[in-house]
DNA sequence: CTCCAGGTCGTTG
DNA sequence: CAACGACATGGA
């Protein structure tokens, strides 16, 4: 448990280092937040609303999570935010297996990856496919907002949680197609209806080893190898899942391939190459491609 | 108006 | 098995 203190109604994490608030949250890897000032975001997970921001005060960087007991960071934000991972250790193992990380982890040195939902990672990297984030994003709070419950206002606004499996269970088809879900809705409700079934609870998925949790969430319609991965990292904890989408497609040539070349490929190489951190790998370089900062 | 977006599916060579 | 178009929707 990292170290934080109690005041007033709110918990304070002083001088943390090897993370950093925006970074984590804009990387790519939640769709549930909105910014509300300059580091400073409501996440909306865990079926809770959370206000956070970080602040630098005499060169210390402090967060605070605002109206937050005690209890709550000990047993919700501080897995969430994954916290207890020494974030240090990893870039430092991750340089020494290859330095040609360097750049993208320099450049996003304080992201960490959120120990999110299970069936909230399933069903956002369903809509993901094929559309830009802010519009996951739009198609998240929608869905949220028509299905989930009401957890809070803040400046005004209300939020709400994602639908969990069984909020899910009334949502038709032609639900989900009015949701803007489009050409995904089938989608949705095959994986909400297989979860709901009870084949895809966490506790069964635990049991598996990585190979045979992608072909159990590959049975989903919708759902191929680049969303399974992003579930099995973001949603099941699984560090060595490495998501190859046109982004770490487009570095992963530039970086070490130099010519075309088949995802299948890119993502034989990165268990070889990063193993049980491949996960970590990609979130940098993800987020280092995306923000369009290597050359080509 | 055309093109493309954190892909996947079903259909052809 | 590799390649290719379709798929809804919205923004550039």
């Amino acid at each position: 448990m990292i170290k934080y203190i109690v005041k007033d109604n709110n918990i304070i994490i002083e001088d943390i280092h090897d993370f950093d608030l925006c970074q984590t949250l804009e990387c790519g890897q939640a769709f549930h937040f909105e910014k509300t000032g300059e580091q400073d975001y409501i996440v909306v997970a865990m079926n809770r609303m959370l206000h956070v921001a970080q602040t630098t005060a005499g060169g210390k960087v402090n967060l605070i999570f605002y109206n937050t007991s005690a209890e709550d960071f000990e047993n919700v934000w501080n897995d969430y935010f994954d916290f207890d991972t020494d974030y240090a250790f990893i870039k430092s193992e991750l340089l020494k297996m290859d330095e040609r990380l360097r750049e993208a982890i320099d450049s996003k040195w304080g992201v960490h990856i959120l120990n999110q939902d299970f069936f909230e990672m399933l069903m956002s990297f369903i809509i993901s496919q094929n559309k830009q984030i802010p519009q996951i994003k739009e198609l998240v709070f929608r869905i949220s907002k028509f299905y989930g419950k009401k957890l809070g206002e803040y400046n005004g606004k209300a939020y709400y949680s994602f639908p969990d499996v069984n909020e899910c269970e009334v949502i038709t088809e032609e639900d989900f197609r009015n949701m803007k879900t489009g050409f995904r809705a089938p989608y949705l409700y095959d994986a909400a209806k297989k979860c709901k079934e009870g084949m895809y609870s966490v506790d069964i998925l635990r049991g598996l080893n990585d190979d045979e949790v992608m072909e159990c969430l590959k049975q989903i319609k919708g759902v191929g190898e680049k969303v399974a991965s992003c579930v099995m990292l973001f949603g099941l904890g699984r560090r060595s899942a490495f998501p190859v989408d046109v982004w770490m497609k487009r570095i992963m040539e530039r970086l070490y391939f130099g010519e075309d070349t088949k995802k299948e490929v890119i993502m034989e190489f990165a268990k070889k190459r990063f193993g049980e951190l491949g996960g970590y790998a990609q979130q940098y370089l993800f987020y280092f491609a995306r923000d369009g900062k290597f050359s080509q």
